[in-house]
DNA sequence: TTTGACCTTGCCCTTGGCGGCAAGGTTGAA
DNA sequence: TTCAACCTTGCCGCCAAGGGCAAGGTCAAA
């Protein structure tokens, strides 16, 4: 299959699919014109990139998963690395989470606050 | 005082502040040498900011804070756009938040039966 | 034959808050 | 005098995952 075909099976872009490539994440051979030409599988691995992708990881992160891309990825765990780097990750959107949440709090506080100053003017 | 002393008392640096200029969120004279020179109540304004940043605003949200920079953000609140925005701000944070708890969820989900996976093989 | 849909590489743009560097002027102190 | 520490403007880089465009090649159908 080519690269637009693939692009409509797992519902991205040609574009995307060229960034994933020059990531090394997916690969293809080439027709005589030049054409990118895609395996079956890689609509599953595509999907299972875009799937990581969606759950918090980065490009670069997914890379530790190349050898278990081709399968079901939520069923058919990786390599020990490949758990330490979604642990690490975890923890990092773990991070992020709280991180926001205070700001969230903070700025809710000052909302209330105000809100309440103008139910009730400081005279 | 100077920029680099602003900078100090704000624990901040001087590019930053020339940042903050350049958007509009901070002035100042200039010496005749052409140094900036800024005035005491600068300092407060500057903490502002970065207590409304760190409260996860922009420096674009924050142009609308500017009557009340020089006070204390946190218990004088500003006009209702200042309000809208900071809501609007509110809700965005909202967003985020929940988009990443829920990325956050799936990942730990697939941690979770890989390790039980690791615990018990499928044979 | 020519249109139009598809493909190629390459490169700049986006968002946000600065960091860092170049290349130069200013100043106080040793 | 000359050094170090300060300051100036201006501009590129960064991080991430692509978007979008230019300029061109390819191919099937009408």
């Amino acid at each position: 299959m080519r690269i637009g075909e693939l692009a409509k099976a797992t519902g991205t872009t040609a574009r995307a699919l060229r960034h994933y490539e020059q990531a090394g994440l997916i690969s293809s051979e080439r027709a005589i014109n030049g054409y990118r030409i895609y395996q079956e599988r890689t609509v599953v691995r595509v999907r299972n990139i875009r799937y990581l992708l969606a759950v918090g990881l980065t490009l670069d992160d997914i890379q530790v998963f190349l050898p278990c891309l081709d399968g079901n990825v939520a069923a058919a765990p990786p390599s020990e690395r490949g758990l330490q780097v979604a642990l690490e990750r975890l923890a990092v959107l773990n991070e992020r989470i709280a991180v926001q949440i205070k700001a969230r709090d903070r700025l809710d506080a000052v909302l209330r606050q105000a809100t309440s100053d103008q139910l009730h003017p400081v005279t």
